[in-house]
DNA sequence: GCTATTTTGTGACAATTGTCAATTGAAGTC
DNA sequence: GACTTCAATTGACAATTGTCACAAAATAGC
């Protein structure tokens, strides 16, 4: 098996015990697609029709509010990304999806996702499970922009995320943490 | 039918077409609960074993940071509670969910939620497009906190979620939306 | 290498919000 | 109705953060 496709088979049995032969009923709706530096996976507009496990790469997804971007989540490798509310209603997306490095990831469409259902309950349940990790995800980040200063929030992320401080430009860092790029400056300049 | 059980059936029907048959099966399971005024479904510390469906009445979801009550979640009838990560990592709750007003729930505990899943698949499908639902709202608060201003906080929940600016009180609210009481009193006094 | 462009950092100041204290108001109890 | 208790409001001031302008640094293109 290909790497790519072995990771996202690792990616899964973190979440679940999946046998070999419901796994391997994937593989042939799984593709492997390259996404260069600031190219999009998902712009603003287009119904986002699947999911990408990343291999490798980051992404960072963002929104236009009064024409600033709006960063609201990096993605890097051995997650997975989606413009959610577009891939499950079907709807055109408000998000926008682009590789901040040179990524390679691996795709299932919401199509074929729907045909696996069918095929074994187990992919409804990685579904259901992917779901609830994500909530908890977005749970925690509710709760520390809600009441976290700039400097607990860049503190934070600095602790539970310090590969995407590497990775990512201050200007995408801050509006991500939810403070203007000039308090976060400082911020860095303080802890240095 | 009594109301309680055909109301959450109708709150099913919302997300997803369910057959008589399959519904049916969950009634044996269900439970009608009334908690009061200021008592809790759920206390810090706690595993949440399960879900609530609100039929009548309000409750808020807070936890403790630094000894400050943060609220992260208002519940009204016609829709369901539950301290999620406890309930699905079967881990003691880091949350309170108290009632604010009389309140009359259905519960459905992670066990018979399980045999559920066993009975028809169709269980699966409810909680994963439940856990959506959340995942989906979840996004939307965390945007709103990350750059909104008070102000906007609070005319947002106004537009979206009125009811709760008439029946909580203000230092919830003010904690819900992430700013201090006094700021939410000025911002209400502007308003009118 | 050099220039052009973008990103980041810094200073000065303004706006927003938080904190503390005191007052007013509302709800419940006797 | 008076008293108690808790919630909400208001004022004064401080702290945090945002905004604008510009300088410095980094990056990309040639």
């Amino acid at each position: 098996m290909i790497d790519e496709i072995q990771n996202f088979k690792n990616y899964l049995t973190q979440v679940i015990t999946i046998d070999n032969k419901s796994f391997d009923m994937s593989i042939e709706y799984l593709k492997i697609e390259r996404i260069c530096k600031g190219e999009y996976f998902v712009k603003d507009g287009q119904v986002c029709s699947k999911i990408a496990y990343i291999h490798e790469g980051l992404f960072r997804i963002y929104y236009l509010k009064d024409g600033i971007e709006i960063n609201t989540c990096f993605c890097n490798e051995d997650s997975i990304t989606s413009s959610f509310n577009s891939f499950i209603n079907h709807i055109p997306s408000n998000e926008n999806i682009q590789a901040l490095e040179n990524s390679v990831v691996v795709t299932l469409s919401f199509e074929n996702l729907e045909k696996l259902y069918l095929e074994s309950p187990i992919w409804q349940t990685i579904s259901r499970l992917l779901t609830e990790k994500e909530c908890l995800r977005l749970s925690d980040r509710a709760s520390s922009l809600s009441f976290e200063s700039a400097m607990e929030k860049y503190k934070n992320l600095l602790k539970y995320q310090p590969e995407i401080i590497q990775r990512a430009s201050v200007q995408h860092i801050a509006s991500y943490i939810g403070v203007s790029r000039e308090t976060l400056s400082r911020i860095r300049a303080k802890i240095g």
